[in-house]
DNA sequence: AAAAAAATACCTGGAAACAGGTAGAAATAA
DNA sequence: TTATTTCTACCTGTTTCCAGGTATTTTTTT
């Protein structure tokens, strides 16, 4: 049965990565291979009128966040399982992306098997890391119980500007709002890092990459 | 004539790159893979029996530096070009690398053509870099220009303590120094960072390793 | 269609930071 | 032993930030 085939698409700026992916996938007779693509926004694009089951997902791509692209794949099509993929494995990053749908998290390093098996942990609906991530997720780090911010689109604008250097004068201008607007992200920042100024909430937010 | 072909080794302890990398590399006529590896020494063994002329040598390793590995190679078989692989292009790396015999520094978001184009001017005797290295390294850098500020004890000690998200007079509490006098290194900070304020200078000190 | 979240904007008052000075000890380098 | 740097401390303003609200409109979610 050709049909009931599971369908995979993969997201990757990276030729060797991609080609990578596809040597090792084509040992696994149930899978079918149904588009590869550089961009998050080519991918979406194709998602409109492409069913996808799995999808391998780089979570550094040029174009939009991994986390960004991750939260428009579900919201697009809810049962297609997003599987991570990366070359770091900080626990926050990890927790970002399951929170915004992912259904595992894969670092690069892993071997032609592991994958193959772990998309079929996320094919039966479990969660599914590869073997290093699931050692750092299981010991409840003492580091980062302080969860990252959910940040608005507007709030991290302004955080960026504010990184910059931008006062909330120079920031309501480049953006064409109130001063009393930025003021109140602002304040919304500073209450969502649990900190008391910006010195404090720059750090936290570079040490978070929301920078 | 199968004798003259060229030989190449990977070394690189992903296995999705490493089947990348042959697939990419099947087109090309005249270079014939003779050995993967996944780790530094695993490579110098093989090496001390097998005439290698290209190895393409991710710069993280589990086991050994990229350096340190380059320079090993090199020392072993000063024939044997080394083509650096990496993920990211800081200035620093790539000069280091060539510093220590490499013959080129390549992003792994490099192309097909583009790989087996780099082989070949390496093979020519001339320095290859893949095409974001080049633009990375034609400028002299905007970034390595503006020279990181030396500061004295007293300044790195109160800006950790800013980057804390502590105020001047908690500093100066912490310190047993006037209030007046905290504002005076901070000014002095700021004037150094040549910034306007501390959101700047926080990011700046991050970036440059400071804090 | 109703509810929740996000983005917009305003107000007051106090705290902190920033800009542009001066200046005397103390430590370090020439 | 000079000369220089660093650390210390002060003064006067102005600007910006922060804390504590309230509140309307728009967008998104349910």
């Amino acid at each position: 049965m050709s049909d009931n085939k599971t369908t995979l698409a993969i997201v990757d700026d990276h030729p060797i990565v991609q080609e990578g992916l596809q040597k090792l996938l084509v040992n696994a007779a149930d899978i079918t291979i149904v588009g590869c693509f550089t961009t998050g926004t080519d991918f979406v694009h194709f998602l409109k009128d492409h069913p996808v089951n799995i999808v391998l997902l780089d979570i550094s791509l040029p174009d939009v966040s991994g986390i960004d692209l991750c939260r428009e794949i579900k919201k697009r099509s809810p049962d297609t399982c997003v599987l991570a993929l990366s070359n770091h494995s900080e626990r926050s990053m990890v927790l970002q992306m399951l929170q915004n749908g992912a259904t595992g998290y894969l670092l690069k390093n892993i071997s032609g098997e592991e994958l193959i098996a772990c998309i079929n942990e996320a094919l039966n609906g479990r969660v599914s890391f590869s073997h290093a991530v699931k050692e750092i997720m299981s010991r409840p780090s003492v580091n980062e119980l302080k969860d990252v911010p959910r940040l608005t689109k507007r709030e991290k604008e302004i955080l960026q500007l504010i990184a910059d250097g931008m006062t909330t004068t120079d920031i309501a201008g480049t953006l064409h709002l109130s001063p009393l607007t930025v003021e109140t992200h602002r304040k919304s920042l500073l209450q969502k890092f649990d900190v008391k100024n910006v010195a404090a909430m720059i750090r936290a937010a570079i040490e978070q990459k929301l920078i």
